[in-house]
DNA sequence: TATGAATGAGTATTCATTCAT
DNA sequence: AATGAATGAATACTCATTCAT
């Protein structure tokens, strides 16, 4: 997400490295705090004034490592992009076993929905009033879609899943996992302020998709 | 929650049926342009003068009908919610044909949110960010999750859904209907500027959900 | 420079005639309050709310009217143009008596500056760091550059100003007239507090400027 | 109006050749930056933050030389006046041959102002709404004003420039001069983008003021 | 009832200036 | 001497809400 290239490689003064690392540590802090006022908050009512001072900062320097909100929370749901891509398994991996690939996937779901719980609900907050985050929510859906439809396929090639269409399915299960994902791990949807076991949700999600995709 | 009946009529100044009609009509034709205004800019981005100037009207005729966005958008909901409610068949009928229950509750799904797709627009968005609204999502969910619940116990009592719990996998198949329904009504999300066929999109519903209930 | 039709034509409902005239009295009151602040405090110092507060009004009225500072003074300094437009005399006036016409063109620039002192202190102060202003100067500037050109031509034809360059020429004339009349005016430039007399100083201008013609 | 000797000379703590040396090449630096900005930015856009980048130096600096943008300007403009009185003759020189006199006195305003540029941009738009920076102008105003006075008065001894005010032709003449001067040399005004040969200016401007001189 | 001008609180954003390193 | 991160005051701008007509 965030490069540890200094930002002025041009300049020929070098920041000493207690000043790189302040201003890294200061980004991360916003960043981190965003997270604490939108989880508290929700997106809209995030106030940058809140942010700041969250991370224990003056209002002005959010503009020292963001644009606007929409960037530093561009920012934030990008690394839950990439959390998202590094756990879980390639295409490739599984190929022979996908009852495991679909498994690993839904963990890794569920694990990136517990730790950036704030993000996705922010983001299904604000993708449908900003255009920016809109286009970021669709890639992250778009990646989970193709793997899917990828799946039914491989499924079809195998006398299953008769009659479903790929990509419509597809989307309908990128939903129904993303969807449930944010609801369970939510102590303020279906389950007020119940916390749901790991090992049973990710059963229980398995159990659905694996009936869909008859694996 | 609230309801939508006119807040006005309390009034003491007797009008004449005129009158009264007019006002009714003005109050519409508001309810209207919010779902117009929402629909196009999101539910955050609508402003008020917006709203009003949709409905032919000047931004101060609104607050004779309305105390704020929030109270608006409830009545909507409202409709919503009385309208899910007169369609989806109630849990008693088709008693002894559990497939086609399925197939109208999916049916009567899929209509209602093609005609309220700006009220679940602007449910997503302001849901997480306002408790009253919140409150009022919840109160719809409730309602599928109960259905679903009761289905899947009933097929359990048939042997089937071995290994399902009924509230968890109720509330994840509630989601991955509502969440379609308003994911492929989108002009915006993952088929951008493409309506998904009537027939297509709840076949293809039918076909994960009764998966899923071993129908 | 601003038209009396009404903004919204479409609008069934015709606005009262006091309503109208309301509105196009805060207006005219915002750019009066305008010439007040920036003759006060300079156009970079004059701030948003200063204006409104001078006009009696509270701050946010003015983005009922105008869009920014810049282009209110744009409004203000069309009017300026307008007002120069108006009262000088077309190049064919005058035709047959080239003096007269001079003579014409400065008195008109006498009153102009007069009247439009504000706008043209303004304007000197913001057009070198305000591209949209810089065009709007070089447009009244225009005007007069080739009134000049036009005049040393003629006069060239007939023999006279031999060796003058007439867009160079004309463009110093112009620098000339317009830096003069803005200087005179001013309370605050070379005749600090001291009011120049209309007659001596349009007298002293065409001394100037006939003998540079040779009229 | 300010001094242009560096304030910090007065400090306590003694430094080395060297030292002083950098200390100095860093005032250079920045003064000469402020150039380049207020050049290419105009006065009002010319960020502190923006001269130091330009000097090569952090923003933090500005304040051990200066103590604002406006003592800054002040002290670039003291240079530049410096040198208008260094290049232009003095009203002893040429004392038999006005012609040579007004052709050197624009000469040496021509490339004043070409060298200068800078500095008339900031003073042209400052001076309106700074009174520190007004009056450096008046100064400056008022030492090319004498020497046109001057010469008018000496005209009229000898029979010329009869029916001239001496005073006001002086101020008018001093702002033709100074105004063209800017104009021509701006790359954004009369004519944009284009330069104007030294030697046609200079020639053109001889001749107008040759003309209202009757030399 | 309806209008729309006006209000003013709320918020984002900029940038001169300070100060610990 | 120099750095550049941080501050916070200044200001622009938005928009829900009120109210005289």
């Amino acid at each position: 997400m965030q490069s540890t290239a200094p930002r002025r490689s041009v300049d020929a003064t070098p920041k000493t490295i207690v000043q790189r690392r302040k201003s890294k540590a200061t980004r991360e802090a916003l960043l981190e705090a965003a997270r604490v006022v939108i989880a508290r908050d929700g997106y809209t009512n995030a106030r940058i004034v809140d942010i700041a001072r969250e991370a224990g900062k003056s209002a002005g320097v959010f503009y020292s490592y963001f644009e606007d909100k929409t960037q530093l929370f561009s920012a934030l749901v990008d690394a839950f992009y990439e959390d998202v891509k590094r756990v879980t398994p390639t295409l490739k991996e599984y190929e022979d076993n996908p009852a495991e690939a679909v498994k690993a996937s839904i963990n890794a779901f569920w694990h990136a929905y517990r730790h950036f719980h704030p993000e996705m609900v922010g983001l299904l907050e604000s993708a449908l009033s900003d255009p920016a985050l809109l286009e970021v929510w669709r890639n992250i859906r778009q990646r989970g879609i193709r793997r899917f439809a990828y799946r039914i396929k491989k499924q079809q090639a195998n006398g299953k899943c008769v009659g479903m269409d790929p990509e419509l399915s597809a989307t309908a299960l990128q939903g129904l996992l993303e969807f449930t994902c944010f609801n369970w791990h939510s102590k303020k949807l279906d389950f007020p302020g119940k916390r749901i076991d790991d090992a049973k949700a990710t059963r229980e999600l398995y159990q659905i998709i694996s009936r869909v995709l008859e694996l």
